[in-house]
DNA sequence: GTCAAAATGTACCGTTTAGTTAAATTGTCA
DNA sequence: TGACAATTTAACTAAACGGTACATTTTGAC
């Protein structure tokens, strides 16, 4: 019976799309955690429940499955993003809702936060080349643009801000709440990152929104 | 006279601090591209005029090098903020004046913005390793700290609003003016990044500020 | 001048790493 | 059931990469 443990694993059941996922969640783990040039395809491999090999034949090469990684980290912003219904809402009170539900999406995806980071650091040469996520067509500007004309129209927004403006505004905070956590907490102590201190930020950003667009 | 091409460099003059400063140049420049595990010893080596074999004599090694350039670029930090004054102004002037100098800051020194997101990517390990960023006590808290006190004093901010949130919050948007401006840059346009969408930019951000913490 | 220590150049080495080859097993469908 | 395509395993390779050995030159103290 000493054999077995140097025979070859000789039988097998074939399942393309559990492999396929499989691979592309430790992918996004490892990558979202090294980087592009950091993550080692060993690695993921070897945290895979299968092996190096099927990495290449169902992704080419270490950047085909990083693209892939980061076609799906986007595909699922675009699915939470549509989970949102603001039309009841008066625009005060749906921007509110609105960074409510951005900053609380980026603290519960930190590898999507960690992905888009990198991909900056390569100045989203993957993004640009990606049709997958030009097709996504992400509908945060959207539902800016009719909360912005409401309100404009009913007299409580500034007419000089911008939907694209406001988006970025909205995420500047809501991004750099997980992607500079590490330096900040360490140059500045982490009193912002308790839960209490969440709370505290997450009404701030509103608060600073709000104040920014307010007449 | 053909053996020129091929007998050794045999003569030079000794300047260790001007080697070590073209290294360190060098190093930040090409860590601040690639990141850390994307950056290439030998391509630092090369851009030189010196030798890889120095880069090994002076820093140790790479980890050395890319520590050195880290405290490097945050020693410059410290120096632009020691060059800001702001006693003379009332709370909200010396507030405005803070935002767009950090603004104008983060701007003029990309590739600080991009060591710190590299930072950030490694979890801050080699800024908490550093005993030199240790010692370097930035001072943005301290002047903000004095600028609330003032104006909680005189009735003009909100009292519930601490120093330490106020820097947070300002930098949150004068880092993702530049961390992450090449995939917003991609999804949404490149509007925001003309001279005049950065300026229109900064207005927003001193709005957003001085709107959070006013009473 | 001599000598030791600091600084520099050239050539090289051992590992790590992305990527491949070749063969075996499984699934499909005529 | 048998041929053929899709999927999977294990072992291998070439190149890139961080790091080093060793010789040589410069500098400054005496």
């Amino acid at each position: 019976m000493n054999e077995t443990a140097k025979t070859r694993k000789n039988s097998w059941r074939q399942d393309p799309d559990r492999v396929k996922a499989d691979i592309l969640a430790i992918a996004t783990e490892v990558f979202a955690t090294f980087g592009l040039a950091g993550a080692r395809v060993d690695e993921i491999a070897r945290r895979t429940q299968t092996s190096k090999r099927m990495i290449y034949y169902y992704f080419g090469d270490k950047n085909g499955l990083y693209m892939s990684v980061l076609e799906a980290a986007y595909a699922r912003v675009r699915a939470g993003e549509d989970a949102l219904k603001l039309d009841e809402l008066d625009p005060i009170s749906a921007l509110q809702r609105l960074v409510e539900f951005t900053f609380d999406f980026h603290r519960d995806n930190p590898s999507y936060v960690r992905l888009v980071q990198i991909e900056n650091i390569h100045d989203a040469d993957h993004l640009k080349r990606s049709e997958r996520i030009a097709k996504l067509n992400l509908s945060a500007i959207d539902k800016l643009e009719d909360i912005c004309r409401n309100g404009i129209e009913e007299g409580s927004f500034r007419s000089d801000i911008s939907p694209v403006q406001l988006h970025w505004l909205i995420s500047s905070s809501c991004v750099f709440n997980l992607s500079n956590r590490a330096t900040f907490r360490h140059l500045y102590g982490g009193d912002l990152f308790t839960e209490a201190g969440q709370a505290g930020l997450r009404k701030l950003i509103v608060a600073s929104v709000l104040g920014a667009i307010r007449c």
